[in-house]
DNA sequence: TCAATTAGTCAAAAAAAAATGACTACATTA
DNA sequence: TAATGTAGTCATTTTTTTTTGACTAATTGA
């Protein structure tokens, strides 16, 4: 009998933690519409604090969900775009919205 | 102009709230192939404590994904099964999963 | 020069989630 | 009588996540 340790490779948990993180469904939200920008969904989400939304970014990015674009440094401004596998996971949330509903 | 309270209805950051919990993936799984008990699960994800997979069942049954059944009291015996609503959720599981490999 | 806008970072505190170990309660088996 | 198997609960600790508030750094406008 060889002793396997199991329970760590579960992708769907990997994915589900990605895209549960506090605002991250929100932030796709926006993102479907078209770029984000940092203090747009500091506007758009008035409750957000800068520290989570910073994060949810970052993470998102890490992810290849969203894809990050320095447009200018003079006056500063960067862009976050849905990436393909972004656009992907869409249709999913709203699924989930829809099943939550049940 | 009038100040809405945003932020709160977002439907499917609450049912990735409720599928991402630790071991709620791996419990769907493992309900998909069947009904499922307490005892079976804890030796089927050896690395699970008690108070979570008990926290994951409780969840799970309050969300409607999985429904509690008493099947009797001499030989102590509940069972979980996978609602209709549960058995919409597995394949979005499944994609969420495949996103993840890309 | 002072204030505002851009896009954040950092350390610390607070809140939420997960893990640990002891315990319950009932019935059966040795 | 003691141990085993069923299905958990409870209080406490540990870990992770989220929030808070102060701060940076460059540029523009008053």
């Amino acid at each position: 009998m060889m002793e396997n340790k199991d329970a760590a490779e579960c992708p769907a948990e990997a994915m589900l933690k990605t895209l549960s993180g506090k605002w991250k469904p929100q932030i796709l939200r926006l993102a479907e519409k078209g770029a984000i920008r940092f203090n747009g969904v500091m506007k758009q989400l008035p409750d957000a604090n800068k520290q989570s939304v910073s994060v949810a970014l970052k993470e998102l990015e890490e992810e290849g969900i969203l894809s990050k674009t320095v447009i200018s440094q003079k006056p500063l401004h960067i862009e976050y775009l849905l990436t393909e596998k972004g656009r992907g996971v869409i249709p999913l949330l709203l699924t989930l919205a829809e099943l939550a509903q049940e």
